[in-house]
DNA sequence: TTCCATGCTTA
DNA sequence: GTAAGCATGGAAC
């Protein structure tokens, strides 16, 4: 026996890090046949501890990382709870999860398999395995001994010197998800792995970074790259906080400087502790030779005999003569308790909260039960291919889901309905009459989605509320508006994401494919969440002016917009293929040149590869950095590198473009056009921007090309359908009319009552030249300010968008003030207002909250005083359109027209129109247009609307 | 797989 | 300087 081998230069001692090797060894046994997890005999959970006691044998044998030990510590953990670390941070390792029901009963097993071994068990009170294994190895470094750690916690990697390695051992089993093969690091592999940095300031790295496991905070968005990068440059991580200061990266330095308190404090609590009291003497980790008998013995009471034969025969013992160890076998499996903690009162609790219905009588029971109520909760459940079924909610915390056209589980194309439905002409027939009852309200979310869906089984919504319309209305500005944000909001619960009943990765599969039963319950807690979302924001509504823009300008839009996506907009399939060959064509001739100019290949959608190689590799002059710090090869930058006469730039912005109309335009238009049909259906959001606007989304239909003449045939391909035309409405200057209104600026008013050129009059004010006689560069340079004043303006961004100084910017600016003080009134005013109110509004009562302009950063503030200058006439633009489009159907159906509205586009209305009428259609589009702020609104100015009749797009805009 | 930065299209 | 959405590359998770 060696046992009293003194620890010293010629020893080698292995440090395994007992319980994460345990853990490892439990999740491993559970994707092994559940039969070979428990004793037979009692069904005492076992498989964690034979994974582990294998792994144990084989160390004691061969040893890790080709190291054959002489001496063998295995540490424990048994501080995680009580350790300094949560002295210093009680939410250190707060949300690891109990150790698992069927794991506990085996530690003590584990436990006496190390002194089976002969083996002391390494651990300490409030004392974690990690300092543990950092004492001894430093001891044992001291010594001259060599060492290996055996361990999955990175952490541990801050040990490893000339003298001590780390090893991860290989876990899970090859070609298996989860694999990872085993890593044996020396200095010269850590500093690899962590990019760079040397052992001792893996620590630095890691309070960075941080451990979502460990819950140490770290620095959000920071991860190893970035962390290893920063911590070279400024050497440490007390040096990087102390000059964060000087990060170039705007978001980075704020970053970090919001986050400097919580980076401290992580790496505190990853640094480790090299002198705890050891429980066990160094010397005492002699390994001594395995006791056969003792191994037998101990895996026969566990009733291991295919382990129990192979340890016998390497350790040449006869199994048939040893007994089982009997205090082991005497060890039963405890029964496991414990309950959570109590759950929020939304959603429910109660097991039958979120029921399902399945026969006619259930059903007839909740139509019944919603009407009586007056009002119910809803959320008609869709799938790619339709509704699905609907749920209801009568009262707060009791809600039914009706599933109709779900299929069996495994049923692909031909597959039949699920289990336990009611016939769907049945069910949908009984469900429209409730929702089409003017009498019973109907409260969801996402109306215009629920009304589109219902118009496609034949029935439509009547008297409803849409919670999310509710919440912009009253709230814009301050928080999304969808039903989750919502419900965490005003409910202090989560509302679930229907989209996580369909799993995903590899297991995702069609929403229609869902059982009923797993789909009640999280369809049932949408129409809770909605009903339970109007209650609280009906009252916060009712006899505001609130109120009238939710009655007067979101709900009436429900229907239009409705209808416009479900039109949908043709496109000419052949043109658009055309198009995209075209353009696949020259952007494979460009990156042939660029290449050959770049001297050699490189990705050049890489803004970051580019920036290497003009800047780097080419040397060329006049390089800026973008706010990251990387270098900027913005259309800017490039064109002034072109006008220099450098080729590569100017093939570059070629390239972009073509890219730019390949990829988002004519590729993704083709993608999404109905194959039957050659149109497209754009979804509209009601609620997605604080002025008021309309956004536009998968395609987004808003933002199709139209300045240059290679994105002018993108628009060309928007067409009428056979007899038809398009008629393009918008209107003139209306956020500049607004403005002169606004601000109320006699001199702009008198120019758009005469219909003047408005850039012309602004510069002939402000410099007193004739109108007729303002140059060119003059008008532009007034046309850019009146924008300016429009977006709210700085003479920073004044200077930069006229080439001309800071200085002479804040004078232009000063002077138009001069000039027209209603204007310098309407933005001071309009700034005072949101800092007294935290709001602004525009002229239609629309409230657009802006709780930033309290901020204490100035840059911050300005930056949201910009957006409340602007928010009253974007707004009031968009409210003014918006009661044109309301308006329209009408006015349309009145005049004996058919015309049919397809898209908005801010300031523009978008019609496909019968060829016959589209002179007639062009008028009634015209003077809804012109009137559409009246009577409401008395503007200043008049609206000016110039439409155009064509048989694309383009040439109609 | 998800998130961020960059760049580009529109009003 | 305002308001949006989307493609891409690259890093984080």
């Amino acid at each position: 026996m060696s046992s009293t081998l003194v620890l010293g230069p010629e020893s080698r001692l292995v440090l395994v890090d007992a319980s994460s090797f345990v853990f490892r060894a439990y999740h491993q046994s559970l994707n092994q046949d559940p039969k070979y997890n428990v004793r037979p005999s009692d069904g005492l959970p076992t498989g964690a501890v034979r994974l582990f006691f294998a792994k144990l044998f084989q160390f004691v044998r061969d040893g890790a990382a080709g190291v054959v030990p002489t001496h063998l510590g295995i540490v424990f953990d048994k501080g995680s709870r009580e350790s300094h670390r949560r002295q210093l941070f009680p939410e250190y390792k707060a949300n690891r999860s109990e150790t698992p029901a069927d794991l506990r009963p085996q530690m003590p097993l584990v436990r006496a398999a190390v002194r089976a071994f002969g083996l002391p068990v390494i651990e300490l009170d409030r004392t974690e395995a990690d300092d543990l294994i950092a004492t001894y190895a430093r001891n044992a470094e001291a010594k001259g001994a060599e060492v290996v750690i055996v361990s999955a916690d990175k952490d541990l990697q801050q040990l490893v010197s000339p003298r001590v390695r780390f090893y991860d051992a290989e876990s899970g089993s090859k070609g298996k998800p989860g694999y990872r093969p085993e890593r044996n690091l020396d200095v010269d592999a850590v500093v690899a792995k962590w990019e760079g940095l040397q052992p001792d300031r893996i620590g630095d790295a890691l309070a960075l970074i941080g451990d979502a496991s460990d819950n140490i905070p770290g620095v959000p968005g920071i991860g190893l790259k970035t962390a290893a990068q920063l911590l070279l440059a400024y050497g440490s991580l007390e040096a990087l906080l102390d000059g964060a200061a000087t990060i170039k990266q705007p978001k980075r330095r704020e970053n970090i400087l919001a986050n400097a308190e919580g980076a401290r404090l992580s790496r505190r609590l990853v640094e480790l502790d090299c002198a705890v009291d050891l429980p066990v003497d160094p010397d005492a980790l002699a390994l001594p030779a395995p006791d056969g008998r003792r191994l037998v013995a101990y895996l026969k009471a566990l009733e291991l005999p295919a382990l129990a034969k192979r340890v016998a025969k390497e350790l040449s013992v006869d199994a048939d003569g040893v007994a089982p160890d009997a205090d082991l076998a005497a060890a039963s499996a405890p029964v496991p308790a414990g309950d959570g903690p109590a759950l929020p009162p939304f959603p429910a609790t109660e097991p039958d909260a979120y029921g399902i219905v399945e026969t006619r009588g259930q059903l007839d029971d909740w139509v019944a039960a919603a009407r009586a109520a007056g009002r119910f909760g809803f959320h008609l459940h869709r799938g790619d291919g339709g509704a699905l079924g609907l749920s209801l909610a009568v009262e707060p915390g009791r809600a039914v889901y009706v599933p109709v056209e779900h299929r069996a589980a495994g049923d692909g194309l031909f597959g039949g309905l699920a289990a336990g439905q009611i016939d769907a002409a049945e069910a949908w027939g009984a469900l429209a009459a409730l929702m089409e009852d003017p009498e019973v309200r109907k409260v969801g979310h996402d109306l215009k989605g629920a009304s589109k869906a219902a118009g496609r089984l034949g029935f439509a919504i009547a008297a409803a509320d849409d919670v999310g319309l509710m919440s912009y209305a009253l709230e814009s500005g301050l928080t999304g508006h969808e039903l989750p944000q919502l419900a965490t909001r005003h409910l202090g619960g989560a509302a679930p994401d229907p989209e996580v009943l369909r799993g995903h990765g590899r297991g995702r599969i069609p929403a229609e494919s869902v059982a009923p039963r797993a789909a009640a319950p999280v369809v049932g807690q949408l129409a809770d969440a909605a009903l339970r979302l109007w209650a609280v924001l009906k009252p916060r509504l009712d006899g505001t002016p609130a109120q009238r823009v939710y009655e007067e300008l979101e709900l009436p839009m429900v229907p239009v917009l409705a209808r416009m996506e479900a039109t949908g907009v043709r496109i000419d399939r052949a043109a658009l293929g055309h198009l995209s060959r075209d353009f696949g064509s020259t952007l494979a001739r460009l990156e042939t040149e660029i290449h050959g100019l770049a001297g050699g290949p490189f990705q050049i959608g890489s803004p970051k590869q580019i920036g290497d190689v003009l800047f780097e590799r080419l040397g060329l002059p006049g390089g800026r950095r973008t706010p990251g710090g990387q270098w900027a090869t913005g259309a800017n930058v490039l064109e002034d590198l072109a006008a220099a006469g450098h080729d590569l730039p100017a093939r570059l912005l070629d390239w972009r473009r073509t890219a730019k109309l390949k990829s988002t335009y004519a590729d993704a238009l083709l993608a999404a056009a109905d194959p039957g049909t050659d149109r497209v259906h754009t979804t509209f959001s009601l609620a997605a921007t604080t002025t008021g606007r309309l956004s536009s989304s998968d395609p987004n239909l808003q933002n199709i090309p139209v300045r240059t003449e290679e994105g002018r045939r993108i628009r060309a391909a928007f067409v009428a359908a056979e007899g038809h035309r398009i008629l393009s409405a918008d209107y003139s200057q209306v956020e500049l009319r607004l403005l002169a209104h606004l601000a109320d600026v006699p001199r702009m008013r008198e120019a758009f009552a005469e219909g003047v050129d408005i850039h012309a009059a602004t510069a002939s004010d402000m410099f007193g030249v004739p109108v007729d006689a303002v140059p060119g560069e003059m008008r532009r340079r007034a046309k850019t300010i009146n924008f300016g004043i429009v977006y709210g303006i700085s003479a920073f961004g004044l200077s930069d968008r006229l080439g001309i100084g800071r200085q002479e910017a804040a004078e232009f600016i000063a002077r138009y003030f001069e000039r027209f003080p209603g204007i310098r009134d309407y933005v001071e005013g309009t700034k005072a207002f949101c800092h007294e109110h935290g709001y602004v509004r525009t002229l239609f009562g629309r409230v657009c909250h802006y709780p930033g302009i309290a901020s204490g950063n100035a840059s911050e503030r300005m930056g949201v005083e910009r957006q409340a200058v602007n928010a009253p006439i974007q707004g009031t633009a968009a409210d003014i359109i918006r009661r044109a489009m309301i308006r329209m159907e009408g006015a349309l159906l009145k005049a004996g027209l058919s015309a049919r509205m397809l898209l908005q586009v801010h300031d523009e209305l978008v019609f496909e129109v019968p060829a016959a009428g589209a002179e007639a259609t062009m008028r009634v589009v015209s003077d809804v247009m012109a009137g559409a702020a009246a009577p409401d609104v008395d503007l200043a100015v008049p609206l000016v609307v110039e439409a155009k009749v064509a048989d694309d797009w383009e040439r109609a805009h």
